[in-house]
DNA sequence: ATGTTGAATTTCGTATACGAAATTTGCAAT
DNA sequence: ATTGCAAATTTCGTATACGAAATTCAACAT
């Protein structure tokens, strides 16, 4: 049986709107959040808008000017290359544990994902991909059955898609390695731990290389 | 030069103390969390106490009732064995890292918490024992330079803590092993990376068998 | 005794109000 | 033109107010 979902509170709803925004890219880095100009535009109080402010906080996605007020956070380098020293380790793990707790239906839930990124490879659409690798990895997650992996990879995927902004400004296929997903998935259905966590390694390794290079251009173009 | 630090919010304050008085077990699992109460006792309105407790619950620290307001988490012990399998990986990365990244001043540093923590073993002091734990690995997250994986490990021994009250009832012998701190900061400090590693790999799996043993024990006496 | 209904109460989410701190603005002095 | 300073304005943090949903409780029926 299903159960009743209780609506979002206009705090939460706030903060997913504002989440939303800064990582799209829609509010720049140093942006300034005024509560009077947003509450207005979402039609709701200031409270909440308050409240939601302050979860971003916690977030990292914005920080404290001191004076008045929050700014978007700036998507710097060291913390990109944080999260990929993280992966590197945390993505391994993930499909490791993944390989001995498969669910029932794992390969057609599979199946779907990557479907769509190769669909989103051929027509050139970035946004698609992006979000497909996003389900994708976070499909292994919910695998792994380790909540801890999943929350805090969550944070740090909003932090990606923020630097993926700049990243997608190029050609798609100088950032994207979609293929290698379908390796990692074949190694985890079969559970071959050993494969799949090589499979990943080597994945997140290549993905880090060719954004961080891509991102270095962009901050430093020859 | 010194930068002026604005005094702390209601609102972090607040949390601060709620989330202090949820890790020490002082509000027991299942509590609910009255907001006109809490605002009372803490003197301040209802609006910081909000807000405090929608951060609490993007931490999982407190969960949604769906009918009246949050009560404190359940600590569950699979949440535990999750923490530890995330831990058996994170902790090696951070030491690793840090052999790589060492500050000028570690070694009076990781001293200091070393005696601290013989200290409190001599005294069988389990509160001071558990402080010291706690700043050893934060110290080792410090220096190796990545704050995700600072940021990720502050909200799981938060979770760490609140598991420990139940732990700490025990006789302090069998659930500590101190020693093990020294030959981590000691394969560090000589930025031996394997050796480290292997160390702190040891530690993670020593410290989550003796722990879970515990739990399991209170929870199911023979 | 048990179940039902609806009024009283509690408690939360959100809106509005208020005071304080910071910033901007305007104007006079150099 | 630049600087100094005070008044006006903005904007935030926090308090208070209000309406709605949930819970409690009591009267009543079975």
């Amino acid at each position: 049986m299903e159960t009743i979902k209780p609506q979002k509170s206009l705090v939460d709803q706030t903060y997913e709107i504002l989440l939303n925004a800064i990582c799209t890219g829609e509010f720049a880095p140093g942006t300034r959040l005024n509560q009077d100009e947003l509450a207005a535009r979402l039609n709701v109080s200031r409270q909440p808008v308050n409240s939601a402010i302050s979860i971003l906080r916690t977030n990292r996605l914005v920080v404290d000017t001191g004076r008045r007020g929050v700014v978007v956070a700036e998507p710097d380098i060291s913390l990109f290359q944080s999260i990929y020293e993280f992966r590197s380790v945390i993505e391994p793990l993930a499909v490791q544990l993944a390989c001995t707790r498969l669910p029932a239906d794992a390969a057609p839930e599979a199946e779907e994902i990557l479907i769509r990124g190769e669909r989103a490879v051929a027509t050139r659409d970035t946004k698609a991909l992006l979000e497909a690798d996003i389900d994708f990895h976070q499909m292994l997650y919910r695998w792994s059955g380790n909540p801890v992996i999943d929350t805090s990879m969550q944070l740090n995927w909003h932090h990606i898609r923020r630097s993926m902004v700049e990243v997608l400004k190029t050609p798609l296929a100088a950032v994207s390695s979609w293929a290698e997903h379908r390796n990692i998935a074949r190694a985890v259905l079969s559970g071959d731990t050993t494969a799949a966590t090589e499979a990943m390694r080597h994945h997140i390794n290549h993905a880090n290389e060719k954004i961080t290079a891509t991102l270095a251009d962009r901050r430093d173009p020859k």
